[in-house]
DNA sequence: GTCCAGGGCCGTT
DNA sequence: AACGGCCATGGA
């Protein structure tokens, strides 16, 4: 069943490639900091919309502190400070532990992103799943999007679209993760392209 | 006032 | 394995 790839090739001709998916949402360079917002941004996003995270990523830059290193400095201080300057994106308790959790541990065991994305994917994989908050969906964006490693991203909007399509009638995270890598070439540009097309459809026909 | 936006976790069935 | 409740904000 070559439909995936097939709906890919569809996609791209219809809305053209995506330049680049992160910075259009985030209406940001791609900088070397800017990995560090994209992996921040899977995290701050969750279960909310893109908007109330920029609001998040201009406090933490009017604070200061808006790196991993710096916001685990913070959080170690005074995690206060972090829930006040996350509220904008909601569920602020849960986020601020969630991302001070995760800058703790790159900083602790790699001091930087760099470092521990320089390991294969199944390592990073399993040691992102391990940080409480951080499940299968944001681990893989964080994956995906801030490190280039070729793993596919299943969201709702995916999920959607596997229903509009009817490519599969199953949902689950890791069996639609499968289908999709063992239909597409396994190329982390190609994963990020067809996943902003994917949200580029789901918008274009909510309207 | 109501609805909703790109999850994850935990408890129950 | 699947489902429900919970976390919380601000804009439409």
């Amino acid at each position: 069943m070559k439909k995936i790839y097939q709906l890919y090739r569809f996609l791209l001709r219809k809305h053209g490639r995506p330049k680049d998916f992160w910075r259009k949402w985030c209406k940001r360079k791609k900088t070397k900091e800017d990995k560090e917002e994209i992996a921040l941004g899977a995290i701050l996003t969750q279960r909310t919309n893109w908007k109330r995270v920029e609001l998040v990523f201009e406090n933490l830059k009017r604070a200061k502190i808006l790196s991993i290193k710096k916001i685990y400095q913070a959080g170690k201080k005074d995690l206060k400070l972090l829930e006040k300057l996350i509220r904008p994106s909601g569920f602020y308790r849960q986020k601020a532990k969630r991302i001070y959790r995760f800058c703790q541990f790159i900083v602790e065991n790699y001091r930087n992103l760099e470092k521990f994305f320089s390991q294969d994917l199944k390592t990073c994989r399993e040691e992102l799943l391990d940080i409480p908050g951080i499940g299968p969906e944001t681990a893989d964006s964080i994956l995906l999007f801030a490190g280039g490693k070729p793993i596919f991203v299943i969201d709702e909007y995916t999920r959607c679209f596997v229903k509009r399509e009817k490519i599969s009638n199953q949902f689950s995270y890791n069996y639609l993760q499968d289908l999709f890598q063992k239909n597409l070439p396994r190329d982390a540009k190609i994963y990020q392209d067809f996943h902003a097309l994917i949200i580029l459809e789901g918008q274009s026909i909510k309207l």
